[in-house]
DNA sequence: AGCACGCCGACT
DNA sequence: GTCGGCGTGCTC
């Protein structure tokens, strides 16, 4: 090796697997002019091929044994340094390989297709071509919105990082906003990535943005097919596209003069992946704006806590509407108290009596009903009487929910079955008691209680039938059906003017859960299915049903009050040393054995001890998660809190790992940034 | 992540 | 005697 007469050109070569380091592999002389940083090659690896990304060009090693690169599949770099850059911080940050966070970030390569596609990319918009000159022009916009453009604007034009919180009520028209952004950012010859919560609303969102952008607009999701997705990457990377409108995986779309992005709805936890690299698509942005000197605008009626608190620090500028458009009243919220409910009312029932006048008058006056449990299924714990114990998951330790509509028994966290719900699967005697209510008991109970009214039911159990989703939710604007049962997903989005009354079923669902972020949660989905209220001319009504009728989550939502919740969650947040008061990086074991995931646990926790020199990292547990079993696997966790803004725990969290030996069988997850510790 | 190697149960 | 179960370990 030292006294080599020829000098060999060696690459580092990022593999998509989740092994830490790069591999060296040997290039041949020919094609010494092609291999850079950034361009894909195929390499021998083990006893197969696979397609790596070279990051980095060395002329040593001292590793010995060296493969050649078989083929070398790009004329020029896929990844510019912009990307290679990125994906660097993104392996770092959220502890995955570098070659995982580049294939999250890139198309997956595709021998046959790749060849034909540069004469296709041409035709295959499915949204119609329109020369810009027919493009809609906008409808005039309200002084609050108009003053959000000038803002936005303002912020673009200074051309460095800015960042930016649209805190819109629902229904102030953030849509109309957004579209200005983004045609201001065309006109300094930049472009722009839309970001919305799920694919659903991409769809949604394509004809309002597709009249004002045609052909200059992509769509980018995670449902697109592996063509479809190289051939949108392609496009946007040649510059044929300016707008990119998509959900999470949206936020990599190749621009080289990225000028603005939009995080629509930033508060939903969709946007943060749960598979490793666990990124969130906000911070990903946030790491994209500051090195294009962009602007990231998060819009929302509901902040998460984080980006509220940013804000008040003056991180954020902050941009307000709190109008709805055509001076469209916010509804009015009744709360009722189920403890005082059951102890005036004998007979039990789901639905209070505030709640059944209600829909008795809005089925007189023939306006649409809303009703939300964020539940599914018929009951949501079975209990065997002669057992006399609740019957749970052979694989989880959670109640099985009976299903009335498919006969079964299921586990919403594995998806195990028990056929014959009749029967303790345990003693195999009848004697079950079925308790705590889902969506289906919700149907059924008001069909019983208004029979003359249409009831239908929208949640994933209902929307498994293809099309039955878009069916449901046509024949609800089309008034052949007067009351919607669902879960959260009639919450989000969704715009029908006719609606008067929502009705929240149980609004403290969310609140029995051990996690830091339960009490956002129960606000947030609370104003969300609020705001589906009184769109139109008729004015609205909201009826909310709950146990905990003082908590400040429901109180505050009552009152709209957005910036009361704020305050009164962020002293909960300080007290107790959670986000945003602190980082947190959460550690979970995983594996069959409960002993040695506990014993694994422990060793963790003790390795982190020693190599902590200084104080700002707190290590919590190890414990337990809430649910400490599912499917078939027990779960541990170690929980890291970090005050400051260094990433010291990030260090911390690698020298530990530098030395700590999992034991067979169980299985490290690193979340950094937790949404939540379920 | 794959994929082979490896060491213990019911089959031609 | 072998086929094959999936635990364990490596990949430049």
């Amino acid at each position: 090796m030292l006294f080599q007469l020829e000098k060999i050109t060696l690459v580092q070569v990022a593999i998509p697997l989740p092994v830490e380091d790069p591999f060296t592999y040997g290039i041949p002389e020919e094609w010494l002019e092609k291999v850079k940083p950034g361009v894909r090659v195929l390499v021998p690896f083990k006893n197969r091929e696979i397609v790596g990304f070279v990051v980095d060009v060395i002329y040593e090693s001292s590793q010995k044994k060296i493969k050649k690169i078989i083929r070398v599949l790009d004329e020029e770099p896929i990844l510019t340094k912009h990307f290679l850059e990125l994906t660097c911080w993104m392996k770092d940050y959220y502890f995955s390989s570098w070659g995982e966070a580049i294939q999250t970030v890139v198309p997956k390569f595709y021998p046959k297709r790749h060849a034909s596609i540069k004469k296709s990319s041409e035709n295959s918009l499915d949204i119609p071509h329109q020369n810009n000159a027919t493009l809609q022009s906008s409808i005039t916009l309200n002084p609050e919105q108009q003053t959000a453009v000038d803002k936005i604007t303002q912020l673009l034009g200074a051309n460095h990082f800015q960042s930016a919180l649209l805190f819109g009520v629902t229904g102030s028209g953030k849509s109309e906003v957004y579209i200005r952004a983004i045609k201001e950012t065309i006109k300094m010859g930049k472009s722009a990535i839309c970001l919305v919560p799920e694919i659903a609303l991409t769809e949604q969102m394509k004809r309002f943005f597709g009249t004002h952008f045609g052909s200059k607009l992509e769509i980018v999701h995670s449902k697109l097919s592996e063509g479809e997705r190289w051939q949108a990457w392609d496009r946007t990377r040649k510059g044929e596209r300016s707008v990119v409108l998509g959900a999470r995986s949206g936020i990599f779309a190749p621009f080289h003069r990225l000028g603005l992005v939009i995080i629509d709805e930033e508060q939903e936890p969709s946007y943060k992946q749960d598979q490793t690299p666990r990124y969130h698509a906000r911070e990903v942005a946030r790491w994209r704006c500051q090195d294009q000197n962009a602007v990231l605008l998060i819009g929302t009626a509901t902040p998460s806590i984080e980006s509220m608190h940013q804000a008040n620090q003056g991180e954020l500028v902050q941009i307000e509407l709190t109008q709805r458009i055509a001076a469209k009243k916010l509804p009015e919220i009744e709360i009722v108290d189920l403890n005082q409910e059951q102890q005036i009312v004998k007979e039990r029932s789901i639905i209070s009596r505030k709640l059944s006048i209600s829909i008795a008058q809005a089925l007189e006056r023939k306006e649409g009903i809303l009703l939300l449990l964020n539940r599914r299924g018929f009951s949501t714990q079975t209990h065997c009487l002669t057992c006399a114990r609740p019957i749970t998951c052979r694989y989880c330790d959670v109640s099985l929910t009976y299903h009335q509509e498919s006969r079964k028994l299921l586990c919403h966290y594995c998806n195990y079955q028990v056929d014959d719900p009749e029967k303790c699967p345990r003693c195999g005697n009848s004697l079950l008691k079925f308790s705590g209510i889902g969506t289906e008991k919700v149907e059924s109970e008001v069909a019983r209680m208004f029979p003359t009214a249409r009831v239908a039911r929208l949640d994933s159990d209902s929307t498994q039938r293809k099309g039955s989703h878009e069916d449901v939710l046509a024949r609800f604007r089309a008034r052949s059906i007067d009351i919607l049962v669902g879960t959260q997903m009639i919450a989000k989005g969704f715009d029908f003017p006719h609606v008067t009354l929502v009705g929240v079923i149980l609004a403290d669902t969310a609140l029995a859960l051990p996690d830091f972020r339960s009490s956002e949660k129960t606000f947030q989905l609370l104003t969300q299915v609020a705001g589906r209220s009184g769109r139109g001319d008729l004015g609205g009504k909201v009826v909310i049903q709950t146990y905990a009728p003082f908590h400040y989550s429901i109180q505050c939502a009552k009152d709209h009050a957005t910036r009361k919740f704020f305050e009164d969650e962020i002293v909960h947040r300080r007290d107790f040393q959670y986000p945003p008061y602190v980082k947190l990086i959460n550690i979970i074991l995983r594996g069959k054995s409960e002993s040695s995931v506990i014993r694994d646990a422990n060793v963790l926790r003790q390795t982190l001890e020693l190599n902590i020199h200084e104080k700002p990292i707190d290590i919590l547990g190890p414990s337990p998660l809430p649910f400490g079993k599912l499917r078939g696997n027990y779960r541990w966790h170690v929980m890291l809190k970090e005050k400051g803004d260094e990433n010291k725990a990030h260090g911390l969290l690698r020298a530990a790992f530098k030395t700590f030996k999992k034991s067979s069988g169980i299985h490290v997850a690193i979340d950094v940034d937790p949404i939540s510790i379920l």
